[in-house]
DNA sequence: TTTACTGCAAAATGTTTGCATAAGG
DNA sequence: CCTTATGCAAACATTTTGCAGTAAA
């Protein structure tokens, strides 16, 4: 579901991109990891992990997360409220955005996936590379005290 | 391919939605549909119609944007550099997004329309009331100085 | 004539930058 | 050691707000 990183593991990959493995790196990682489904911000990542780094700025937290996002550790995710939001969870898969409650529901759907990638493959996008897609389901949540979730119509 | 109202259309859709048709926003309008396919911010629209109409505030552009988007006159673009866009284009397209030139490029296809409607049919979304959905190609040019074209492929 | 809208300027928010210091390879 | 990353604070960019005055219905 997810793609977590251990520490060891996430040393390996910033290396392997070129980058130093800081302790601020490591715990900005894990910050976001705890903080999968949310697709945070900067201020929301820096608030969670300073606890137990005081010493961290928000400035590393900002350039982290863009480096991160770079060497494509994690996503950005596009967001309606145009701040810049972050996910850990870098499998394919798309988000529901509920406008009155402004969260982001992550849903994963292979059948959907496989729909989306035959789709592309029968399409020639001239003078363009394409490396992935977007899928944002818009709406709003019924009763935004209760979940959100899909499956296959019983029609 | 657009949408475009005329100015007396424009009046009406404006009244029937409980506003007032202001000369300012009758010109935000104008600059947004000359904008089509540029998908710009507050300030870009306020460039466009700040010479023609001196005494505009951009603050008053800000707002006249935010309230076509809640009564869907136009439509809010998600942005992958974390900016507010709009598109003047309402009809149901999605975008293709060229991480080099930062540009958000418009296709419209039927087919893939069909595909995603008959497939968000044959899902039950449970506690939500899905109201669209939002599709976005992302890659790269390959040579800048070209267009990006899409067509059925003859494989 | 009433209410909604505008312009303005200030404040709030979110993000980037430059540079001296610190830490990783 | 050499280079890259960090912390800090200031600058920047974007968006919102409050309110007195203006214009639409």
């Amino acid at each position: 579901m997810q793609h977590p990183l251990n520490r060891h593991t996430l040393r390996e990959r910033l290396l392997e991109s070129g980058l130093k493995a800081t302790h601020q790196r490591i715990v900005v990682y894990e910050a976001l990891m705890e903080l999968h489904g949310r697709h945070p911000m900067a201020e929301e990542v820096y608030q969670l992990l300073k606890p137990a780094n005081p010493t961290i700025s928000l400035g590393t937290v900002y350039k982290t997360l863009d480096t991160f996002a770079e060497v494509r550790l994690i996503h950005k995710v596009l967001s309606e409220e145009g701040g810049k939001r972050f996910d850990a969870n870098t499998t394919a898969h798309s988000h529901i955005y509920c406008s009155n409650t402004k969260e982001i529901i992550d849903f994963e759907d292979g059948e959907l996936d496989a729909l989306l990638q035959a789709f592309l493959h029968s399409r020639n996008i001239r003078n363009f590379e394409l490396t992935g897609y977007t899928l944002q389901l818009n709406g709003k949540k019924v009763d935004p005290e209760n979940h959100v979730s899909i499956s296959k119509s019983t029609k």
